[in-house]
DNA sequence: ATGTTTATTGCAATATTGTTGCAATAAGTG
DNA sequence: CACTTATTGCAACAATATTGCAATAAACAT
């Protein structure tokens, strides 16, 4: 039997020592989405149940235990659940119409990193690979 | 002779339109450095000479004309003169000590790139590339 | 050089985004 | 069920970014 992911989100902060609330528990749910949600958009979702303050606390919780990432699209972050959550990915953001295409294919990317940091003698935790362009539809020949 | 790298940033304000300004000579100036700077350290450099809210619009334009990146090393972003003035490299950036390792060989990127674009017809413009994590001075074993 | 046109600037006001302190509330524990 | 204390929501504030508009200065023609 599969926990679910709900499961392992509270999982995680329990484990950490950290209450199971309302405001996280609405926090996580908004942040659940197929695209990554900026801020605002999780702070609307939440208008009248969880306080803007509320959301920007749970975010900040929730980036320190690894349940959401960061992620800058143009010149604006987004949140979006973790590997834990969802599969290691990348995207390709089209400037025009804002579609986010996922790059699943991580292989490359993570044994760069790798090599250059063995190199540098550096500890990676956390990388952004974004790509920004334009879409099939978009593109102007 | 060679041209210097003042007079390319001058021609491609010209050749687009816009008029060689102190605002934006100066604001060149202050974000021709070694480092990437924030916005706020051009705005200080800049007092008394240039304003606020001419750095914000310099800036901006810089932007549009491919002058400037922004790249986002943990939560803030900076600001870095782009490839026609400065070598294309991305950065590996102590969550500690804030020293940011510029990583020159951006070979693996810009071919990894070109390859998953043209499987999605996608037409890139521009793109981020940032590792952050401990250098070998902050890490703990 | 000088005058003309109009992009650009600086200022003030405003909007947006993020943070802090603290009393009231509710989650976890025995 | 009661106790402890992490967590919330509110209000106030701080930091960051944007807009409108009159004054200024860059580019161009004469």
């Amino acid at each position: 039997m599969n926990s679910s992911d709900l499961e392992v989100f509270e999982s995680i902060l329990s484990k950490n020592g950290y209450r199971i609330t309302n405001a996280r528990k609405l926090t996580y749910r908004f942040l659940n989405s197929p695209h990554p949600q900026s801020i605002n958009e999780i702070i609307k979702k939440a208008e009248g149940n969880v306080d803007r303050v509320s959301v920007y606390r749970c975010v900040e919780l929730f980036e320190k235990l690894g349940i959401v990432n960061r992620i800058y699209i143009g010149w604006k972050y987004k949140l979006e659940l973790s590997e834990t959550f969802i599969e290691h990915h990348h995207h390709m953001s089209c400037l025009d119409c804002g579609k986010a295409i996922d790059i699943k294919d991580t292989k490359y990317i993570d044994e760069f990193i790798n090599e250059v940091s063995k190199r540098e003698g550096f500890t990676p935790k956390r990388h952004t690979f974004e790509i920004t362009g334009y879409c099939n539809n978009c593109i102007i020949e």
